[in-house]
DNA sequence: ACGAAATAG
DNA sequence: CGTTCTATTTCGT
């Protein structure tokens, strides 16, 4: 953890290209969802509609003209020929997400798997990659292996590792492998490996579920999210060494970021883009608004501002310092610039952290109206509830009889909140105040909607009675009110049951990737393994998903031949690997 | 803990 | 660029 120099007032930034990080990214998302629920639809032009706009559409549609965020009534004149569909309903997208999701987590062991909306993930796959390198046989690289398995040796896919997968940036890449530092060196064979291992997850996706995606490989979330850019749809980019600037080579980081504007790096969004702009600039805000899609725009790019007289984090910081701006942003954003991101791939999570609903209207004033929606959104949050935060219980189950529970809550959100947006607010004096920033006020969640027996419908009604009608008073005591939105949340859920390590399926897996150094740190002579017996009652469910979930692939291999543990060289029968996998990973 | 703000798809 | 309907993180209190 060491990204940042330790300094007081100003930070030495430093790299750290430790990790394989690959993002993926769907292509064309919600056209491809249709596409793979009525596969007639992939050689027409699609495109997907919410309401006036075509939110996405397929590329044989852009072919012909049609684009994003374009409206309906342009579309049809233009492309009278497509096909539209309604895109409103976001279930068959949440659940195609899903599905993929599971699909790259299982395949890539990564105890590190972050979505970002339903269409990108990134995956830290740095564990097998490492795995992998020791792996190579160096005197007959081309006909290498790619094990994606610790357990199963014979679970993997067969690659050329002398070259990339995929195109590579830059792609006039003229130094030679051995012109580059030693660091550099290895830098390339993990990211050669880790291009190899997008490839393959790629065609999963692709021949499983039929998804194409875009893929960028590098060491941080940044870099590998843009990188991405540079070959889509369906390709792959990977960010190849040098990154560390040197006197006979510029860094690659460095001269891939600079081309960029400002305002397309993640982490600087609108607000910071603006404030560098006008720096640079050296004039007042320049305005945002009327432009034609399209249109020109006044563009600093990331190395204009790196490349500053005299920039520092301080300096950074004083120029975007402003209400709501986190105190590090001059650290952090210096680091962007420089193509430093030590921000964590973070854990997959079993359930979101918040469910909202919310809806907007060009007027809302009178309480009918409101008890109305407000009942809505509590019904149609309940059915969410009921979806992302339980889990179905089998009936064959102990539990299930027991309790004659139909599912189990994953999670118990704490607090509900209600938010509104006033359109004309009525001051005391009369004026109106022209505002869109949303309002909220929360309170405890009331058990009753937990309740696996109630009819949504009823279980929204209360809830509108005894707690947001509450809320909606704290917020709007005085009368006048018109709003153009409401949303109704559940937030603060945490995972449950999932109190320590090795309690659930996703450690499960990192248990299983845990670093070489350490396992290798295990004493090879400890007895192993233990008896089931001694297992925690969680080991059985987890060992049943295990094997649905990375073994199914084997199409063979369900006759009983002897396997050696690869740590200890004890024989291991089938149904204890995961047992024995674990009592490596724990002490 | 609460409410707002910033960022993102 | 905007908007809509989300979701996450972080700030100040």
């Amino acid at each position: 953890m060491l990204e940042y120099g330790a300094a007081k007032s100003y930070a030495i930034l430093r790299r750290k290209d430790e990790r394989v990080i690959l993002h993926f990214d769907y292509d064309c998302f919600y056209a491809s969802v249709f596409e793979a629920e009525n596969p007639a639809l992939k050689s027409l032009p699609l495109a997907v509609q919410q309401k006036q706009i075509i939110v996405t559409c397929n590329y044989e549609a852009r072919r012909r003209g049609l684009h994003k965020l374009q409206l309906i009534t342009e579309a049809r004149r233009i492309c009278p020929e497509a096909v539209i569909v309604l895109g409103e309903d976001l279930t068959r997208f949440r659940d195609a997400s899903k599905l993929l999701y599971t699909l790259l987590r299982t395949l890539s062991s990564s105890e590190r798997a972050e979505k970002l909306g339903f269409d990108e993930v990134w995956l830290d796959v740095t564990s097998l990659i490492d795995e992998n390198l020791t792996l190579l046989n160096k005197n007959d690289l081309a006909n290498s292996f790619f094990q994606l398995s610790l357990t199963d040796p014979t679970l993997g896919f067969p690659f050329d590792a002398t070259v990339y997968a995929g195109s590579v940036f830059p792609k006039d890449n003229d130094s030679s492998l051995a012109d580059l530092a030693p660091s550099e060196q290895t830098l390339q064979m993990r990211l050669l490996l880790g291009s190899h291992l997008a490839n393959y997850l790629r065609l999963q996706l692709e021949e499983q579920h039929g998804y194409t995606s875009t893929v960028g490989i590098s060491t941080t979330k940044l870099v590998s999210k843009l990188v991405g850019n540079l070959n889509k749809p369906k390709g792959q980019t990977t960010l190849i060494p040098p990154y560390e600037q040197d006197e006979q080579h510029e860094s690659n980081i460095t001269r891939f970021l600079d081309t960029h504007d400002i305002g397309k790096i993640p982490g600087i969004g609108f607000k910071l883009a603006q404030r560098l702009r006008e720096f640079v600039l050296n004039r007042p805000a320049t305005f945002d608004a009327g432009l034609v899609y399209g249109g020109t725009k006044e563009n600093v790019t990331v190395g204009q501002v790196r490349q500053l007289p005299g920039l520092s984090a301080d300096l950074l910081a004083k120029v975007l310092a402003g209400p709501g701006t986190p105190h590090d942003v001059g650290v952090k954003v210096l680091g962007l610039l420089n193509g430093i991101d030590p921000t964590e791939v973070s854990q997959a999570r079993t359930v979101p952290r918040q469910i909202s609903i919310e809806d907007s209207y060009l007027r809302l004033d009178t309480m009918k109206e409101l008890m109305e929606q407000l009942q809505s959104l509590s019904a149609r949050l309940v059915e969410r509830m009921r979806i992302d935060l339980t889990e179905t219980l089998d009936s064959s189950t102990n539990e299930a009889v027991s309790t004659g529970e139909k599912w189990k809550w994953l999670a118990h959100p704490p607090t509900l909140r209600l938010t509104t947006r006033p359109r004309a607010p009525l001051n005391e004096d009369g004026t109106r105040q022209r505002s869109f920033k949303r309002i909220s006020r929360s309170a405890p969640t009331p058990s009753f909607i937990f309740s696996q027996t109630g009819l949504v419908e009823v279980l929204a009604e209360r809830l509108v009675k005894e707690a947001l009608l509450p809320l909606f008073k704290k917020l709007h005591e005085r009368s006048g009110w018109n709003l153009s939105l409401l949303n109704v949340a559940v937030t603060g859920m945490v995972d449950e049951g999932k109190g320590g390590p090795g309690r659930d399926i996703g450690s499960m897996f990192r248990a299983a990737e845990g670093s070489k150094k350490e396992l290798d740190q295990q004493d090879p002579f400890n007895a192993c393994p233990p008896d089931e017996d001694d297992l925690e009652p969680e080991y059985e469910e987890a060992l049943e998903q295990q094997e649905f979930s990375t073994w199914e692939e084997q199409e063979e291999d369900t006759e009983e031949m002897e396997y050696r543990c690869p740590r200890c060289g004890v024989p291991v029968p089938t149904f204890a690997r995961v047992a024995h996998e674990r009592f490596h990973s724990y002490k």
